[in-house]
DNA sequence: AATTTTTTAGACAGCATTGTCCAATTAGTC
DNA sequence: GACTAATTGGACAATGCTGTCTAAAAAATT
């Protein structure tokens, strides 16, 4: 439909630009909040700062509105999955600390951040009803998040800093330790601190390492 | 489903009774797949076999049967994962075993079978809305849980089994590994086999006792 | 069998929301 | 400054949903 994908900058007026973020951000919010039911048109308009006809001239429909809140979301979300990963310790001279480091970069970057939240959300709760906005994200989200990490996984055990006998089994559960500790105060909502990211990394890490760490032994 | 809980006999009417639990079933079906707002009575009465108004006697209300909904659940709930508990292996042979089997018993009667992820799926949805229903499941969810199971990692400890530092993370490290290879297929809504259910269990327990097994050498 | 309770189907008012239309106003462009 | 495109506020019909009311039917109780 519209060409939004890679263009840098369309013939667009900019007032009409700067509005349309604008809707599409309030309507992120406004849905995320509310459910796509719950969620009406005049709300996102008072959100956004705009009429309500102006939401309809831009996007014609509720539903294609919201079908572009998700469009926008998974492609941020996964430019900042992969931008993340390209940071994967490959050669590391502090296994352990730069393995945090990473796992801090993920969480904040990719899992705990606005637009990783959001799209988990909508996700759940509107993925059954819209079977074709989830494909699109199942084609380019875990499945292929999990691959990559799982690579560079089975690259640092080939390079000898780890023993792992199947990478795609330690990345999930590196994913999921990762998120052992921040898995309930974000489905309540809490909004958490730079320490606490930190602190679940550590315990993760180190208890990944234990299981998947090269033995010190001989 | 039969309410298998514990009461045997209630002096209710039989077909009132009847009529209760079947518009129970279908709003917490309904209440589930489109959300609160996207859900509206007439679904509910349709699949529940029964009359608009039968269910405004019964719960009076959309929201009053909305809570009727997430406490029935939350009950059930809470009562598998205390039964749950029960069951796990504080003086085992077989370590390893046993703790594939009580992650298997955990996973299927407590995570992945439609109470939990019912449960789950609603206090996402509409725990913000809500917080006061929000607030009974924190109490005696996930928190009592965690301590319960971290208390029973810690006698292991103590008994030698296992090298815990600090119980409470081996916890939630042992819930989250165990959900690790069914995540996504849960948030996806793929009904998971026995058997992979099982698998996750064998590659969580394994990497747990990586981590924090006892070391076997002298 | 008689009586009481519960259920049913339908009609109904009240309300919220979607999406359209339009005239007036504003902002951006030449 | 003139012209064009976009925006605004408001009115509007159409629709769907909630919750109430009714009289009739069904079910349970005695």
């Amino acid at each position: 439909m519209a060409p939004t994908t890679i263009a840098p900058d369309i013939p667009l007026p900019r007032g009409h630009a700067a509005k349309r973020v604008s809707i599409l951000e309030a309507a992120t919010d406004v849905f995320c909040r509310e459910g796509y039911a719950g969620a009406n048109i005049d709300m996102i308009a008072a959100e956004a700062g705009v009429s309500r006809q102006t939401i309809y001239n831009h996007h014609g429909d509720k539903e294609k509105l919201f079908v572009a809140v998700v469009r926008a979301l998974t492609e941020r979300a996964n430019a900042g999955i992969f931008a993340t990963l390209a940071t994967f310790p490959d050669h590391p001279a502090d296994l352990e600390a730069e393995l945090v480091d990473f796992a801090v970069r993920l969480n904040r970057n990719c899992i705990c951040n606005s637009d990783g939240k959001y799209l988990r959300k909508l996700i759940e709760a509107e993925g059954r009803r819209y079977p074709e906005l989830f494909d699109t994200w199942r084609e380019n989200g875990p499945s292929k998040t999990w691959a990559a990490l799982a690579a560079r996984f089975a690259r640092l055990a080939h390079g000898g800093y780890l023993d792992v006998d199947d990478p795609d089994v330690a990345a999930r559960q590196f994913l999921a330790l990762i998120n052992a500790d921040l898995h309930v105060s974000m489905v309540l909502g809490d909004q958490l601190g730079e320490e606490r990211v930190r602190e679940a990394a550590r315990n993760a890490v180190r208890t990944f390492l234990r299981a998947y760490g090269k033995r010190k032994s001989i």
